[in-house]
DNA sequence: CGTTTGCTTGAAGTAGGTCAATGTGAGTGG
DNA sequence: CCACTCACATTGACCTACTTCAAGCAAACG
């Protein structure tokens, strides 16, 4: 099992492929640290030189823009076992902020280690290509909600889709989940207002389509939502049948799961 | 000069670091073809199985969903030298459709190549998560466009962001540029009706702030857009830095350009 | 030369925003 | 323990930025 190397790297990527002890031991020792953040506390700040990629072991993160007129608005959320900064790593400094949504754990995966990452483990680097690409589908389908649906879709869409990406994590969980975003925030995650999320979260109470008990969501009518919405899990299907070959032997079966909060 | 391989991805990349002779020998080999498509041909088609990522040698090409209702939207712009295929190399089958945005060349790189590349061109493998990261910083920007914009921010918005990335290939390109998109496309693009668009680009006309000579569009105000919209251009800085060493020794320099159509 | 594709313009309707006020639980300091 | 604050949820009245519908034109194209 992988958890002997108590690395939050080595629990989250052991979910696509079976890693090898060689791999395992690498990523290990270069991710030592493990920091506890709270609520609130930036992760990364705009400007930021890259300072290689994160790994959120329990906790919410998210991904914010700030405008000048004080709005914000949040682009991305983190969910706890994923991996950030991943985005970043092309460009030499931070477009975005990035801050826990929640207490949490972080493990900070240094920059150094990622050339020796490339060189010697081929196969981490592509997967770590991969993960990056999956990121880049769930944002175009988000950019595609915010371009395209009305509010009730951008909504239920938001809604669905932070359920299918905790599923993953945590297979099995049902409809009720923990949505720890206040509706300010929900509205800037889904480009709304906070009043009109309200609206809409009152009006969907009223029609039994949810049950609310903060900070718990319960999705009585899922199957008929992502009919409206079209939604399709693209958080399923990694192709890693192109990936180069293991370096060393492989040890870890697939999936110990990361308990959400 | 990379220009003796013949080949588009060797001078795409070759932009952002300077190539080995073997780099280049390596990438010129597994990149043979080189096709003509003719405008509104499909390059990838939604639940195709991912194979490998293409080379944009000229014209334009667009990333679409669709919708159900027939609607569909504009998610992504290709330009002449660009990469397509990255955000798919993660997941077994295409979840948007990629098109021919204009008639234009396309190379192939087939997924075959891509786990020896990993193995034997570290640096090369970096290079490519790189660019895919730097996709996705374009995308949250334009995910944020989207989200907290009004009509008028996001039209702004998107031709300047348009004009800054066709000058990374074009050094030197002044405020005049192609848009090889009717104003059905624009909306598909921004998230507007065209009809609304239409009104807004005729108002930015009578004040003076472009001039359309289509497919030409000159922008006129360009610094003032750029502080109305907060615009920074991301697509200057690739950090490189931690990137492993190359193999072989260099041979290109960087940048040989690529003509706008 | 007729047909299609895209641009232009106007009139009318509405989804969602803004403004404003009230309610409520969770601290927190006295 | 109460009083005070503060962050968040709730609700209503009003308003506007954008959509929808409809119609006329110009250029491109078989």
């Amino acid at each position: 099992m992988s958890d002997k190397y108590h690395s939050c790297l080595v629990s989250r990527l052991s979910r696509f492929v079976s890693l090898t002890d060689h791999e395992c031991a690498f990523i290990a020792d270069l991710e030592k640290e493990e920091l506890a953040y709270r609520k609130g506390r930036p992760v990364v700040s705009v400007g930021d030189a890259t300072e290689g990629i994160v790994v959120l072991k329990s906790g919410w993160a998210v991904v914010k823009a700030d405008s000048s007129d004080g709005r914000s608005q949040i682009l991305r959320v983190y969910l706890p076992g994923e991996v950030i900064g991943l985005a970043e790593i092309g460009s030499a400094h931070a477009n975005h902020r990035v801050v826990m949504q929640t207490d949490g754990m972080i493990c900070p995966f240094p920059r150094k280690g990622l050339a020796p990452l490339f060189i010697d483990y081929p196969r981490l680097g592509a997967l770590l290509t991969s993960i990056g690409s999956l990121d880049q589908i769930a944002l175009r389908h988000h950019a595609s909600s915010l371009g395209s649906m009305d509010a009730t879709g951008k909504l239920k869409f938001w809604l669905l889709q932070l359920r299918a990406r905790l599923e993953v994590a945590n297979v099995g969980l049902g409809n009720r989940f923990r949505v720890p975003f206040s509706q300010v925030e929900i509205g800037q995650a889904v480009g709304l207002t906070s009043i009109y999320v309200n609206k809409l979260l009152r009006g969907f109470v009223e029609n039994g389509d949810i049950e609310i008990d903060r900070p718990y969501v319960r999705l009585l009518k899922r199957d008929s939502w992502e009919k409206d919405c079209e939604f399709v899990n693209p958080f399923v299907d990694m192709d890693t049948s192109w990936f180069p070959p293991a370096i060393g032997q492989e040890v870890t079966g697939a999936t110990d799961l990361v308990e959400p909060v």
